[in-house]
DNA sequence: ATCAAAAGATGATATATATCATATAGATAA
DNA sequence: TTATCTATATGATATATATCATCTTTTGAT
């Protein structure tokens, strides 16, 4: 029976450079792993076995740093792969991965993947397209983060969930404002001010978890000042 | 005639994944280029045709964010490859390499490399690899500066040129004040405060542009803390 | 050698941010 | 339900950082 992945967007990234006779074997090791919110996904220090691809649900990479803080290093949203980084530069996993909403995962066995590069070049070629794709927006968006002040953070996360996320203006916010916070590096009761503060500038709504972004334009200025 | 690359690291690098009677062919498109310190190796914005390796001296990675401000993503030393952020994903550089030292860089056809990843999989292997290290690298680092102060994170950079740069206590600082603060994010007056506190303390010894570590252990433990 | 410009240095002050304290609402477990 | 914990919220204060101003030193150009 040929593979099964037809629904899936996997496909459209990687099946234009496999055989058909490779995606026999390629399907073969692939399965599918549901994570309920707050479950880890990966954990940092364990040894890495595998691909792993976001198939649905949200979740976040991070990593305990030296002194023991935790630090978001970016969100993954489905399609998105969330073993990039480290994958194929070392044997531990250097961040862990948890899930902020119900998510399914697609999971391919890392050594299959290597063969495939070994043996594809298309596909290893489109693998470092996407790998180059996924870590300049990592730095660059820490880079972004790092010359903000504290208005311009938090203003760039709510619009990232708001743009990259939910292609929308309301939407239901999915971290904490301690998430938030371990996102930007800055502290949770300054997080909460500055939300507080657009809640009174009339630039955004808050009620419960669901946020409405009111004067999308300030928002932007706030985010790209300073 | 055999290549010319015999003293050239990259061999180490590359070479052992590629067959001899690919390494003519390979080294067709290779040159040099030098550049003095000051100038610039790559402009932000240009169109992407080379893979440039640094051979000799020292470079700095940077950018113009949106607001004008220059930002210093990275430093690039021998055996680095310079043009490996957006390479493979982008068709214009998204930032600019100047040199700090005089520098020589090795060059070769982007169009070239991409054939022999498309063709060699124990190169690509190879690349992929490499280029993990290279981005997980920067990511760990800027996420690192975001969250340490102002002290932790002038401590880190000149730690980074004892450690990773010049191997010792002793040595040139290449970069002035104004880049270390472009590189972490701060004003150019607070990094020479602190180098000033610093030298105050006994940690660091200055004379002109030389530097020394009197205290490592105290310098580290300004890095590590907060 | 001279001048101009940039880098380094430092003080005074304003602003931004963290920290500590406390309170309330909401969530979760017993 | 009650009790307990966590998230949100806000004020007061301490600390960290930026900004502005001024000065000296170094560097670079002519």
């Amino acid at each position: 029976m040929i593979c099964q992945c037809e629904s899936c967007h996997l496909k459209t990234l990687f099946y234009s450079s496999i055989r058909l006779d490779e995606i026999e074997g390629y399907c073969s090791s692939r399965r599918e792993i549901g994570v309920k919110a707050g479950e880890d996904l990966i954990k940092q220090g364990e040894e890495i076995r595998d691909f792993i691809y976001l198939k649905e649900g949200l979740v976040k990479l991070y990593r305990k740093s030296d002194n023991g803080q935790i630090q978001i290093i970016r969100f993954g949203k489905p399609f998105d792969f969330v073993s990039l980084l480290s994958v194929f530069s070392d044997d531990k996993y250097n961040y862990s991965v948890s899930a902020i909403e119900d998510s399914v995962a697609c999971v391919f066995d890392l050594s299959e993947i290597k063969q495939l590069i070994l043996t594809n070049g298309a596909f290893a070629m489109h693998l470092i397209e996407i790998q180059n794709r996924a870590s300049d927006l990592i730095i660059m968006n820490t880079l972004d983060l790092l010359q903000k002040r504290l208005y311009g953070r938090v203003a760039s996360v709510l619009l990232y969930f708001a743009i990259e996320i939910y292609k929308s203006d309301e939407f239901e916010l999915p971290i904490s404002r301690k998430e938030i916070a371990q996102y930007i590096g800055m502290s949770i009761e300054n997080v909460i001010r500055v939300i507080s503060a657009f809640r009174k500038d009339k630039i955004i709504q808050v009620y419960g978890k669901n946020l409405a972004i009111l004067d999308r334009e300030r928002l932007e200025r706030m985010r790209d000042l300073s």
